[in-house]
DNA sequence: CCTAATTAAATTGCGCGCAATACATCTAAT
DNA sequence: ATTAGATGTATTGCGCGCAATTTAATTAGG
């Protein structure tokens, strides 16, 4: 009889994704740490830096992220001075995230991250642009087939 | 002057990958969440099938994890009735993982998980394997970098 | 108008993931 | 044997990430 053949985690795509992430949450760590930011609240950040005074939905769109994370994330970096928060005039059901000075001096005082994790990574812009589109062509697929119940014949990834 | 050329989320390796992880935890929780497990646990059971009676740092070794995420993981695996931890009788300071008969029989409940996620996936099998070596390459790479500090010029990923 | 349905945030509860620390056991060196 | 160091787990504290629920504000319908 055959060997059971059982998928081992190391093969599989799924925990390549989920280690590999937990290796850049590794190598963010030191370099957002000494400014008392983690890797979601820099994303955040980020995404203020281009487009201030979002609202926490817009916020959360393109990170895939709901207001059961972005709620307290955004207490977090509201305490911390970097941004503040105010209930929009208009529509007084959203909140609008906006800057302090403190936050926006953050962009220049975190400007070598990028360099930094790009030294880490180790690649060549061309195949750094072609794996994070694949991975990210990998994600669109996820989410497309969620909450569709799946019983198909796949790889096993 | 030029534009700020700002890194954002959306373009970023990092995010891709971390996006990438959530759409699988998403894509694995309501076929585990019927038996009661989470992604993680299921790793977990994953190395046990294959080998049963591991310790802690055996488990955690592969996965890159360590006491502080597996011991209460594990804790909750026992309470669920799926394995026993027992101290290794030649040497106490090790915890020996055992599968019960309700965690054996968890394997052939899950067999049809792979291809579930596998026709999530939607990619053929030489694709997905050359995707998996380069994501697992990615995240050795950034494991042997962290820790030493970094302040090179890469491309922000 | 006034209600019903919708929408935006916030809240609650739970399980990682990890740094830092504590504790027990084992090993080595004297 | 005693002690010092190393090793394997456990504990504590904190910040996500997400499902489920709640609250408040807006919109739509009658």
């Amino acid at each position: 009889m055959p060997a059971p053949n059982r998928p081992m985690p190391v093969d599989m795509l799924c925990f390549a994704v989920y280690s590999a992430a937990h290796a850049f949450n590794r190598a963010y760590r030191p370099l957002l740490a000494r400014h008392g930011l983690t890797y979601p609240q820099y994303l955040v950040l980020l995404l203020l830096w281009a487009d201030d005074g979002q609202t926490v939905s817009e916020l959360g769109a393109p990170l895939f992220l709901d207001s059961g994370t972005l709620t307290p994330l955004l207490r977090r970096l509201e305490s911390a001075g970097h941004i503040r928060r105010e209930r929009d005039r208009e529509d007084e059901r959203q909140v609008r995230i906006r800057l302090t000075g403190r936050g926006r001096a953050l962009e220049a005082e975190l400007a070598d991250v990028p360099a930094a994790i790009g030294c880490a990574v180790g690649m060549p812009a061309a195949e750094l642009r072609e794996l994070t589109g694949r991975i990210r062509e990998l994600g669109r697929t996820l989410r497309a087939t969620a909450g569709s119940e799946m019983d198909g014949d796949g790889d096993g990834a």
